[in-house]
DNA sequence: CTGTATCCACCGGGATACTG
DNA sequence: CAGTATCCCGGTGGATACAG
């Protein structure tokens, strides 16, 4: 699985030591699965453009986010190690996110994927619109 | 997309033209809910590792995929543009897919993905024993 | 302000069986 | 081989109410 001459550099794996299809899957699984869901993209890149934000500016921010999945998508990511929460023992109370190294470097890997979103969005508008008229 | 000096590129949008964050909404639920799955990226993977392949091969190569998630998957990549599926009349019946231009794009933009995936994947278990050690 | 706690509807997704 | 058709369960995620 490595002979292949894949056209234009596509493909990351197939270089020797690297991850087998078994492997594949663990990675898909256990990583971008709990990483790479629509939340947690919208709020990295908030994040990534605003620096720090208290809870409620980011829910803003976010803009559709409901607050329940706001709180459950920070708290994942904290868990993760993709942000750092701060929390000032004031009343009323104050919390403080921002992006931990490891959240900024995610980021900017999801950053060809904004970029191809943005690029074929009409693209892919076009095809949904040719689909409805035919149903 | 080049204004902003934030930090290590990491930021795409923040540009004068650029998707505000009306829009940023707009693309997410959009597109990327619907490319941005699990199995879609697994699919993609493995067709843009090995051209052509036949339905059975697909589910074979991604490995843990239900035949009803492959079904539903390749149909819906296929209804967005991402891959060609084509028949052919025979007995038994022979069904081969293959990449789009813009499935293979779109494969390109993952493959950051895929790299942050594998270099941070130990030390996201690494994290995830200390919690469970925690519990 | 920053959450937690419920209730609940929806659908992602597996298992299984059947068809052309 | 390449699907379609069902059943069904658990998780996602919204709405709402309440709390420190």
């Amino acid at each position: 699985m490595k002979g292949k001459p894949v056209r234009r550099g596509v493909v990351f794996k197939s270089a020797e030591g690297h991850a087998s299809n078994a492997e594949l899957d663990a990675l898909v699984l256990d990583v971008l699965g709990r990483v790479a869901d629509k939340w947690t993209m919208c709020v990295l890149e908030v994040l990534a453009q605003n620096g720090v934000l208290r809870f409620t500016r980011v829910g803003e921010l976010v803009g559709s986010i409901s607050q329940r999945m706001l709180t459950k998508t920070l708290r994942d990511m904290e868990a993760d190690g993709l942000v750092l929460r701060t929390v000032y023992p004031e009343v009323p109370p104050r919390v403080e996110y921002s992006l931990t190294e490891m959240g900024t470097s995610l980021c900017a890997a999801f950053c060809g994927v904004w970029e191809w979103a943005e690029k074929h969005e009409p693209e892919l508008r076009a095809l949904r619109l040719k689909r409805d008229a035919r149903d």
